[in-house]
DNA sequence: TGAAATGTTGGGGCG
DNA sequence: ACGCCCCAACATTTC
């Protein structure tokens, strides 16, 4: 009599739903992270991604030892690697904690069936939002698409439960089975590009929590003003360890205390929240615009253009800082993530998938919700985008939210020597001129317009 | 969580 | 003192 606890984006011991379901149950636990990539659908975790993977086992094992446990690692497809389990470990019990991207639930329904039929309690819980999607639905019974009515609703509804401590032990089981080892699921990249990476995060649940605490304690009280200024550190820096489930919005809510519970900073929480919602409505929506218009849109393809913005070569100093920033560091400001979208879309003309899958390919915090929720926002094809006519220029943007020139300095040394006054003005023959590509949007826009 | 074009207002220089 | 113009500053409209 075991009881199988199958973590996936909940990489913690505190506020973990599952976990307490297992602890009460009162018999003993075999921790278990299945690493499948295949089972991951178009959206296989990018390379920056698996490096925090990496790190956070390993401090998920960690913790695990200290409460006179372990984390087993397997690698397969989670039904088969989960069925084989429950059989060794003679588990009468599998308890996980839900996620929301089209193909991890089919993954989580597919378990559930397979260990139901075999007569296994199999449970799935809530550990990563504050309201479950299928939950929130408006009026007429519809999911929302715009995202202030949908914070009212959060906001009014709202009474997250008490967050739940860790277990002080965990029961072990008389054997532990076999585990592959962390090294041998091979989640960390052959060169190593991420030395910048090691230095500017700590994976793993003690980590989000030191970032947390010195985010309330220091940050948040600026947080409306200094979070637009990417020279500054303003956020949270909590993304990724939100993605990963090291902490979650549960246990935010509750350290924001009363006054913390009208900032910014929890709306921003509320929109990863309506990401999700609408990614568990519109699962086709990682690929296709939510606003079927958007199918017809002129985009005009060009590898030379895409590549350009890769490799933060487009001659545009706030693109080139900010997508020099995130290959060197797995993320980029927000800010800074806007103003690189509007430029791939709109002045270069490329579709935003192709956005979508090279941030995908490169952020420490890529999340299926979020991304794909902002790229269509910036794209104009989604729920409650900004039109498409809002294009940003990177120029005034720059001038604006880094007016001393500092981040571009620290990201484009080219530019090091330039002046705070000229530092945002495009060198170096920019691979297009922002007047004219903004025209040529606008144009595009119109096009389609008249084919819908 | 835009930018640019266009419109309006009001202070000040000047004949 | 007055009308005229310029132009910054702000507001509104348009994309």
């Amino acid at each position: 009599m075991t009881t199988l606890l199958w973590f996936r984006q909940d990489l913690r011991l505190r506020d973990n739903p599952a976990l307490h379901a297992a602890v009460q149950r009162g018999e003993p636990i075999v921790p278990l992270y299945v690493w499948s990539p295949e089972d991951e659908g178009a959206w296989p975790p990018g390379a920056a991604s698996r490096w925090w993977l990496h790190h956070s086992l390993r401090a998920l094992d960690e913790s695990l030892r200290e409460r006179g446990s372990r984390l087993i690692l397997a690698r397969g497809r989670a039904k088969a690697v989960l069925a084989g389990l429950v059989e060794r470990t003679h588990a009468t019990a599998v308890f996980w904690n839900r996620r929301y991207e089209p193909a991890a639930r089919e993954c989580g329904a597919l378990a559930k069936q397979t260990l139901r039929g075999r007569g296994i309690h199999a449970e799935s819980f809530n550990s990563a939002l504050l309201a479950e999607p299928h939950e929130v639905l408006n009026q007429s019974g519809k999911p929302y698409r715009v995202y202030t009515p949908y914070l009212r609703r959060l906001l009014h509804d709202l009474e997250p439960a008490k967050t739940l401590v860790a277990p002080s032990q965990i029961a072990a089981p008389k054997s532990w089975p076999d585990s592959a080892s962390l090294e041998s699921l091979d989640l960390l990249p052959r060169i190593k590009w991420y030395t910048l990476m090691e230095k500017a995060w700590s994976p793993g649940e003690a980590g989000a929590h030191r970032r947390s605490n010195g985010f309330m304690k220091n940050t948040l009280a600026d947080y409306r003003q200094a979070r637009e200024r990417p020279a500054v550190r303003g956020t949270s820096g909590l993304s990724p360890h939100l993605h990963f489930g090291e902490i979650g919005p549960r246990q935010l809510w509750h350290a924001l205390g009363p006054k913390g519970r009208s900032s910014t900073f929890l709306q921003e929480i509320i929109w990863r929240e309506f990401a999700y919602h609408l990614l568990y409505h519109f699962p086709e929506t990682t690929t296709r615009p939510l606003r079927p218009q958007f199918e017809h849109f002129p985009w005009k393809k060009s590898a030379k253009h895409l590549r350009a913005w890769q490799r933060g070569e487009t001659g545009v100093p706030m693109v080139d800082a900010g997508m020099r920033e995130l290959w060197a560091t797995g993320v980029m400001h927000n800010r800074v993530r806007m103003i690189v979208a509007s430029f791939l879309v709109k002045n270069l003309l490329q579709p935003w998938q192709q956005g979508a899958r090279w941030f995908w390919d490169t952020l420490v915090d890529a999340d299926l919700a979020n991304n794909t929720l902002n790229w269509q926002w910036v794209a104009g094809s989604g729920a409650d985008a900004a039109p498409y006519f809002r294009v940003f220029n990177p120029v005034t943007q720059g001038e604006k939210f880094d007016p001393d020139g500092d981040y571009v300095r620290q990201w484009v040394p080219e530019l090091a020597d330039a002046s705070a006054r000229a530092i945002h003005e495009p060198y170096a023959g920019p691979i297009v001129d922002l007047k004219h590509s903004r025209e040529a949007a606008l144009e595009a826009y119109a096009q389609m317009r008249q084919r819908g």
